[in-house]
DNA sequence: TTGTAAATCACTGAATTCTGTGAGGTTTTT
DNA sequence: AAAAACCTCACAGAATTCAGTGATTTACAA
């Protein structure tokens, strides 16, 4: 293990960057301490810099976000460590950064003593996730087992994809050029496979499930 | 002007707030600093010292905002500054910020020298708003009505998250105990206020703006 | 080859949503 | 005190969705 690391730390939130950067300099085996305010500075840095260790970022940033950033970094530097140091704890934030292979995720409602015990640990290999990211992660994973198993057809994520804009039967069937009863059978098998009861559930479905480009 | 001022800093980030604590505290002319999580606990601590001079809250905070504290404070005490640090940048909440007489709204974007130039501003009597909060202030004096910035009302709110749970129009009315006629009217306007075509639009809102908890 | 799933279409009737318009009382803001 | 926003209710017609049933064609797998 080598006796001092280098990290970059990013987040638009210009005092916060200086808050952090005072909160990690305390530590004694951190090196030198890069700040970005935006995504596409952290590559730059990346670039310019071949002995960082430590990635920490939000994820609510100009340009490039701590998500998409995360993506890019693991891909193109897999040695390096990343953990986000979000605000954001709703699931399907947390769940993105997780499928994505974050090293850790730390919410800002923690205390300076938790996130040097996370920089350390991730440091040394480990991961480190909240507390309540554990909790939320858990409860998605667990509603997930209820619809896990839900398939829908090609077509039928074709419709559910328009019916998402927010279009009618009629308007559906006239983009796919097929008939509006066939729109309605699939509207039908969506409602039966997703297990809602209207077009509520079915877009909650979407959503949940990426069916949804934003 | 005195020699040494007193502080309380609150935001819910414990994080953030030991960082301003660092940031502050560079400050010669400071004096004690006392940290609070939410907005009760500045109104005990006022009750508790009556040397405060200056209160730096933040707007998201459990228990009790940093705006209804502001105006908490400034009718109990009108003679001590307040002055908001929040990330949020929307015409609405500047608007209340400033129409409520805070001394001062610094963006978090901001870095510490402005923090610290705002402290010394407004602790010497002037008052210190973001250049950004500046701008959007006035977009909002010209734009007046133009409020792009949709705000359900507490009934319409309630409609739309049981409508969340996928009920019908007649099962709501039947939850709220209030008439079909008068459901079919909130969702009417909660279409109108989000600029939904159908329901789905205000689905997509709903989860888009947290009025859905899953 | 037989079966299963997918995609297509049709019909009906009931239920629900959407659109429009109006209106009276209450609460909040100005 | 006046204005604006909110909550309530009503009625009505058009449009849309939902539920149930059934059927044909294709495609892929057991």
């Amino acid at each position: 293990m080598k006796s001092k690391f280098n990290l970059i730390i990013a987040d638009d939130h210009v005092m916060f960057l200086d808050g952090l950067h005072g909160i990690l300099s305390e530590l004694e085996n951190v090196g030198e301490i890069h700040l970005a305010t935006d995504g596409q500075q952290v590559l730059r840095l990346l670039n310019q810099f071949n002995n960082v260790d430590l990635v920490i970022s939000d994820i609510n940033m100009p340009k490039m976000d701590g998500i998409e950033l995360l993506s890019t970094v693991k891909k193109k530097y897999p040695e390096i460590k990343f953990f986000i140091l979000s605000m954001l704890d709703d699931v399907r934030t947390i769940n993105k950064v997780v499928q994505k292979q974050a090293d850790g995720y730390i919410l800002k409602f923690a205390d300076k003593e938790e996130l040097k015990k996370a920089v350390l640990e991730v440091l040394s290999g480990e991961q480190h996730y909240s507390q309540k990211v554990k909790e939320s992660y858990m409860q998605s994973v667990f509603e997930r087992k209820q619809n896990s198993h839900v398939e829908l057809s090609k077509r039928e994520k074709e419709v559910l994809k328009l019916l998402m804009e927010e279009l009618s039967s009629k308007e559906i069937s006239e983009k796919l050029f097929i008939s509006v009863n066939t729109v309605e059978t699939h509207r039908k098998n969506i409602l039966l496979k997703t297990g809602s009861k209207t077009t509520v559930g079915a877009v909650k479905f979407a959503i949940d499930n990426g069916y949804y480009s934003e």
